[in-house]
DNA sequence: AGCACGCCGACT
DNA sequence: GTCGGCGTGCTC
């Protein structure tokens, strides 16, 4: 230890380690941005702490170059939140700040909100417009626009024309236009806009006096609600009530969820300024938000994982909707839960925490086990509506019409004729899972990876879905020169091509990843489908959640088969939360009682028994069982080494030296093995899992050793990474 | 990750 | 003779 004052950094660097630096003068404040020599590099880096010793060699250490900050840019609260996440998930510290921090902000920009502009008519302008020439139809309608403001434009009004702020500058040269700088107003008024509360059942009632009386401290909630049931309702009365007493609420969806719509839903609701953070915001933009939200300029901001790193001026709920959607979990590089790291946040804050779903995570159930999380049940339909009628088709000995059991024809038929709209899902898109020779069995594999390609027939293509690489189909058979090469199995577009033929006289509409790649195209196929323009849908899990179809009477599983029968332990609470899903898209609607068929070769299976004689709740009580009684998680901690190279004896022989530097942390180890699909996009893979009875004993055993694992020479030779609380097992 | 150093092969 | 291949090492 040598005696010394030194700033201790955040350095966006993959090492698990920070860095000691000199400063003269003042110490850098902790919290701030500084800018430091690094290697032969010059990057921007966070201060962490101050020390007065440091245990690097004093003639090692380098000066901060500059400061960027003159104090710290994040709430307190937030940038504990960012430190706790870097060591929760193994993750090197400078780089979660770089995930966590708006891209500008880590380039160095000053973190300063810059004044709304205004822009005000002068009398030249005035005088200007009548002899504008009749050909100018942008400056004519620039003109129209400031009239219709009363000579003034802020930036919020020009916000949806994008042609415009090109004349903006031409106009001020001309002095028809001064620009200045105005204070944008950081008092909200939540008065109900446009739309009023809606009435409450008793249940919806209930749920709100539950939790009303939390909102001043940290307190988690599960709400519980069947599809229809109210759930955003709830959320909005909630809102509310925090916007009235001043307070910011952040609002985390899914990644699919986050659509114009709810936003607009919310906006009518109330009116007071929103922010949603979506893939389509410029850095800019981004910055913007994060600005703002960090005065308390933003009463509501709504976003997907990422955006619970929003900073928050006077936070006052956290709502995660969906909270056991998937992409919560980010799943490469800084590897964290948004909705896990959100509770964690809401206790740091010590504001209120909801997490809503129709099917609650395994995770959120042992935490209302737990004492954790406090549960409340929204059990009734909203309305009138009645829950589906399910049904269990047992297929076997059946003759399938690319994967259509007749009954499934003739029900889709009845509810066609009814004038009611049919959904038909298929998690599996593409023409065929596979094409095959006909002569001598010949498969088409992807060179890249252990898998079958799937067969497109729209681009006459054969594509990966794992590493997606595409090739042009054969003409013949690579092994015999057979030019008999057939699809085989099922996808959305073998199934669009048969239900087509099926129902000539009717609209077909697929939606899945390849239909929607055009932006904004989800969002007409969704229009469409509420003008009643399409008669029957076939989907992909897209599909599966949040859309509200009031036509939808109808919702047949054409292949579930594939489903119930994995290696992951997650696969039957997966499973049963798409079809519990999917089956919530059927009969919203008053008019007529929804019906769901689910095909399947193997009815007596226990997922599908279970969850259709009785309901999610009942399953999952007792996946939830299961899973104490293996020991999995939730009932244990768990962490995946994951290491791939060109070839498997590289990623094998790092995870044995983890192994062994691990030796006696008490941790349960399984492995290394290989991957269950070993080989994806050329490169080979294979896998250590560790488990712990406490969460604790697994943070405490990690916590060492990971920094010391990037020193191994086995481990630059490879790709690795840590997952804590992995969500796939593969 | 970057970035540089370093030591061997095919080019003007 | 040099350009450049990627193996190895380091970052306070």
């Amino acid at each position: 230890m040598y005696q010394q004052p030194v700033a201790r950094l955040a350095v966006p660097t993959p090492l698990r380690r920070t860095f000691d630096y000199l400063y003269r003068g003042h110490a850098p404040a902790v919290g701030s941005r500084v800018e430091v020599p690094f290697g032969r590099q010059s990057l921007v880096a966070t201060v962490l702490s101050l020390a007065d010793k440091t245990s690097i060699d004093p003639k090692k250490l380098k000066y901060i170059k500059n400061t960027i900050d003159s104090e710290c840019i994040l709430p307190a609260e937030l940038f504990k939140l960012i430190k706790f996440a870097a060591s929760y998930y193994q993750y090197p510290i400078g780089e979660v700040f770089s995930a966590c921090l708006p891209t500008l902000l880590n380039k160095g920009q000053a973190a300063e909100l810059e004044p709304e502009w205004q822009w005000s008519l002068t009398p030249q302008g005035r005088e200007a417009i009548p002899k504008l020439r009749q050909n100018a139809v942008k400056q004519q309608q620039l003109f129209q626009l400031c009239l219709d403001c009363d000579g003034v434009l802020t930036e919020a009004q020009l916000a949806n024309h994008d042609f415009i702020p090109s004349y903006l500058k031409t106009f001020e040269d001309k002095g028809w236009l001064i620009k200045s700088a105005y204070e944008a107003t950081s008092i909200y008024e939540p008065s109900a806009a446009y739309d009023s509360n809606l009435e409450l059942n008793e249940e919806q009632q209930f749920a709100i006096d539950a939790i009303e009386p939390h909102l001043d401290t940290f307190k988690g909630f599960l709400i519980d609600g069947v599809t229809g049931s109210g759930k955003t309702e709830v959320y909005m009365q909630l809102i509310q009530q925090v916007l009235s007493s001043h307070k910011q609420v952040l609002m985390l969806v899914p990644e699919i969820g986050l659509t114009p719509q709810t936003v607009k839903r919310i906006e009518r609701r109330f009116n007071v300024p929103i922010a949603m953070l979506h893939s389509g915001l410029t850095d800019k933009q981004r910055l913007n938000i994060w600005l703002k939200a960090r005065e308390g300029k933003l009463s509501i901001i709504i976003g997907t994982r990422s955006a619970l790193f929003t900073p928050l001026a006077n936070p006052g709920l956290i709502i995660v909707d969906e909270e056991h959607d998937l992409s919560y979990k980010q799943q490469e590089g800084f590897r964290y839960s948004a909705r896990d790291l959100a509770l964690v946040r809401a206790q740091y804050e010590q504001t209120p925490i909801i997490l809503g779903s129709a099917t609650p995570s395994m995770e959120s159930l042992y935490n209302v086990q737990q004492g954790k999380l406090e549960l409340v049940r929204l059990t009734k339909r909203a309305g009138d509506a009645k829950p589906p009628h399910i049904k269990v088709l047992d297929v076997r000995q059946r003759h399938l019409n690319h994967g259509l059991s007749q009954p499934l024809i003739d029900n889709m038929r009845r509810h066609l004729e009814q004038n009611q709209q049919c959904m038909v899902f298929l998690n599996r898109r593409g023409f065929a899972p596979t094409l095959m020779c006909h002569e001598c069995g010949w498969i088409a594999d992807c060179q890249r990876c252990d898998r079958h390609m799937t067969y497109h027939q729209k681009f006459k293509r054969l594509h990966c879905h794992h590493c997606d690489k595409q090739v042009f189909t054969p003409k013949r058979c690579p092994e015999c020169q057979s030019p008999q090469l057939n699809p085989v199995g099922l996808g959305t577009e073998r199934l669009e091509e048969a239900l087509t033929e099926l129902f000539p006289d009717k609209t077909v509409a697929r939606i899945d990843r390849d239909s929607t790649r055009r932006k904004d195209s989800m969002q007409n196929f969704v229009q469409a489908i509420k003008n009643n323009d399409i008669d029957i849908l076939i989907g992909t899990q897209m599909l599966a959640k949040g859309h509200h179809f009031p036509k939808l009477s109808l919702v047949g599983v054409v292949d579930t088969d594939g489903c119930l029968f994995s290696a992951d332990f997650r696969a039957t609470e997966r499973t049963a939360q798409l079809l519990t899903q999917v089956a919530g898209r059927a009969g919203r609607s008053k008019d007529i009682k929804g019906e769901v068929v689910i095909q399947s070769h193997h009815p007596d299976h226990p997922l599908l028994v279970n969850l259709f004689t009785q309901d999610y709740q009942t399953l999952s009580q007792k996946v939830l069982e299961e899973r104490q009684q293996a020991q999995l998680p939730p009932y244990a901690a768990m962490a995946i080494f994951r290491a791939e190279a060109n070839n498997l004896e590289m990623p094998m022989t790092f995870l044995n030296e983890v192994k062994q530097q691990l030796g006696h942390s008490g941790l349960t180890v399984y492995g290394p093995f290989p991957a269950p699909m070993p080989k994806r996009a050329g490169k080979m893979r294979a896998q250590l899992m560790v488990q712990h009875t406490e969460r604790k004993a697994l943070q405490n055993a990690l916590t060492p050793i990971s920094p010391t694992l990037e020193q191994l020479t086995s481990a630059r030779k490879v790709r690795w990474s840590i997952d804590v609380d992995p969500q796939e097992v593969f």
